[in-house]
DNA sequence: TTAGGGTTAG
């Protein structure tokens, strides 16, 4: 019986055994064969079919040339794919040319080919040479070519296929939904499918991929919750659509429903999982998942030991990012990318350039993506000159044509270090367009320097020209009350009422225990909220009794100052120390995620909380992350 | 009178 270890050396043989031409054991056998044995085309075709390796299958096409077998019909077709399958597109397409007429087959395969490895415009030019060479597409020609389809060519093959008779085919119609999923088209995707004559398990899935594409999730789920024997591609179709469109907690939840149907995760699985851990920063499940992968013969190939990387980066822990980051073998630019860019949301720029500089000497190519991570490491230690460096050796060098992302980094530097009018004159003369973000954060440099003045001016701007959204009426509306104009602030109010904008709610993660605990400011729904609240009064005269002031400046309503360092006092990072600090053993690190900035007084807090009680603190806030140990934070009160 | 081809997750 053949084997997949055909290709492996086998110990020595008895050098009795006559070894037939037919089984060869080694690659070395399948060129070598020229004995007086005609080797069986059966056979051949099964060794060309398992080889997995240009080297391999360029043996076995010595062999065939050697026998002359090299125009069988069968061979000459099974070859063809086979260099396609390993994306050597140059010999299978020579093979294909000098095949005199090409059948189906072999257009069929040579189509399928190119889609493959993506190069679909040229999939679609072969569809079309074959039709104007007479030769009758089928099924599988539509559902080949299908695959290269965008929507719009997409269509043409639809109603091609219609003509030919083919539309109803389970494979083709299968293919048309997925055109239309991929295109956006969801409409005609859902009537695809709901006139299929037949359903099959893929045809099912691939529904529910579009709809979990496109953030429909209670669609897909109405769907999922209808499929009887759902397969791995199913369940990661689901889990990657809550993980990618903000539902990281469904998707976990999704994923431990997974293994107690005994679906075994795949690598795929564990990217998506992998993800929503990153997302919500829970690092105790991110752990568990990578000895989860260790122990299930998932391989930490690139993909995953990147995904892995930034989890860890995304959870708090640099060490387990860099360990895994320096066991990838065959690292890419992404790889690269990912722990560039860990380095930077943690404030260690030396690290990140360090890097930098060692994936340009073993010669990777660096993308926009690493230099987002380069100038967002340059932002968070107020490095401007560097910034400027790296902004013009991106384009000028790398010819990396700056992005809406890279100019916010420049104009978060410059705006954070005081630069203002720098920053200013960078977001005025961009020649991309306008984007409501880079003006928030250009007025968030108005606030933090109290450049009222400059924020008026933005404001006016930015309003008469239709680029306010939500954040900018709160911003404007911050800087309002920080000046005490308080007029300004009840008329921002007002605008943000009109246009329906609410400010987000700040809400701050805890993971114990491998739960998640979330608390939002003077939340009481926690079960142990009491304890909670009584940690919070402990914590209040210690900080009392090392004479720490609240911040209460920073509170933005016109309120009273006793009733300021009550509205601080409850903040939500505050209440998630406090049930750490009651939940976890002495001496245990604190992890904490947080969706918005944290704020100066919780900032002053968490480095008396680390000072007093001798606990690490990690915090995760919408910007980056801060380390607090023995009183100080590792943004050096600069974020 | 034959063999060989296709659809879903990343």
């Amino acid at each position: 019986m053949p084997t997949t270890t055909l290709f492996t050396v086998p110990p020595s043989p008895p050098t009795t055994t006559k070894r037939s031409s037919l089984s060869p054991s080694s690659p070395s056998s399948v060129a070598s064969t020229t004995t007086s044995h005609f080797p069986n085309v059966d056979r051949l075709a099964f060794l060309i079919e398992k080889s997995k390796s240009v080297n391999h299958i360029l043996q076995i096409h010595a062999a065939l040339l050697r026998h002359g077998l090299h125009d069988h019909p069968i061979l000459n077709f099974k070859l063809q794919r086979s260099y396609s399958s390993i994306c050597r597109l140059d010999y299978s397409v020579a093979l294909f040319e000098s095949t005199e007429k090409p059948n189906v087959f072999y257009w069929t395969a040579i189509m399928h080919g190119h889609a493959q490895c993506g190069l679909h415009e040229q999939a679609i030019f072969y569809y079309v040479q074959m039709l104007t060479q007479g030769v009758q597409p089928n099924a599988f020609t539509f559902s080949s070519v299908l695959k290269a389809c965008s929507l719009q060519p997409g269509k043409a093959i639809h109603s091609q296929a219609i003509k030919f008779g083919f539309d109803l085919d389970l494979y083709v119609r299968t293919g048309l939904v997925d055109v239309y999923a991929r295109g956006g088209d969801i409409m005609s995707a859902n009537q695809v499918f709901d006139t299929m004559p037949e359903k099959s398990l893929v045809s099912l899935t691939s529904m529910l991929n579009c709809y979990a594409k496109h953030g429909k999730l209670e669609e897909a789920r109405a769907l999922f919750e209808e499929i009887k024997d759902r397969d791995v591609v199913c369940w990661n179709v689901i889990i990657d659509g809550y993980a990618q469109h903000g539902l990281p907690n469904e998707s976990l939840l999704l994923f431990r429903q997974m293994l107690a149907a005994k679906v075994k995760p795949n690598e795929i699985t564990v990217l998506s999982v992998l993800s929503a851990c990153g997302q919500i920063g829970a690092l105790e499940s991110g752990k568990w998942l990578h000895s989860y992968i260790k122990n299930n013969g998932i391989r930490i190939n690139v993909h995953v030991g990147t995904a892995l990387v930034d989890m860890y980066c995304k959870c708090g822990s640099l060490e387990d990012a860099r360990m895994v980051f320096d066991r990838i073998t065959d690292k890419d630019a992404v790889a690269w990318n990912s722990m560039i860019v860990g380095y930077a949301m943690h404030g260690s720029s030396q690290e990140a350039f360090q890097l930098f500089n060692e994936m340009c000497r073993i010669g990777h190519q660096a993308t926009d993506i690493t230099f987002i991570g380069i100038l967002t490491a340059c932002g968070h230690a107020g490095l401007v000159n560097n910034g400027w460096g790296f902004f013009n050796l991106m384009k000028d060098q790398y010819k990396i044509e700056p992005k809406i992302e890279h100019f916010g980094c420049m104009v978060n530097l410059l705006g954070r270090a005081g630069h203002l009018e720098e920053a200013y004159d960078l977001v005025k003369n961009m020649k991309i367009k306008q984007d409501p973000v880079l003006w928030g954060t250009l007025l968030g440099a108005c606030r933090l320097h109290g450049n009222v003045s400059m924020a008026e001016e933005i404001a006016e701007f930015v309003l008469s020209h239709n680029l306010a959204n939500s954040g900018t009426y709160i911003l404007l509306s911050n800087i309002y009350a920080a000046a005490g104009y308080w007029d300004g602030v009840a008329r921002m109010r007002l605008l943000m009422k009109d246009s329906g904008v609410e400010k987000e709610p700040g809400c701050s993660s805890i993971e114990v225990d491998n739960k998640l605990h979330e608390f939002l400011a003077g939340d009481l729904r926690h079960p142990q909220s009491k304890q909670i609240y009584m940690m919070l009064e402990e914590i209040n005269s210690w900080l009392k009794a090392n004479g720490y002031t609240p911040q209460t400046d920073i509170v933005l309503h016109d309120l009273g100052e006793r009733q300021k360092e009550q509205c601080l006092q409850v903040h939500s990072e505050k209440l998630a120390i406090a049930f750490g600090l009651i939940s976890t053993r002495a001496g245990t690190a604190i992890k904490i995620v947080k969706n918005l900035r944290v704020c100066l007084d919780c900032h002053g807090v968490m480095k008396q909380i680390s000072k007093i009680t001798g606990r690490n603190i990690i915090m995760r806030d919408r910007n980056r992350f801060h380390h607090f140990v023995n009183g100080s934070c590792s943004c050096g009160d600069y974020w």
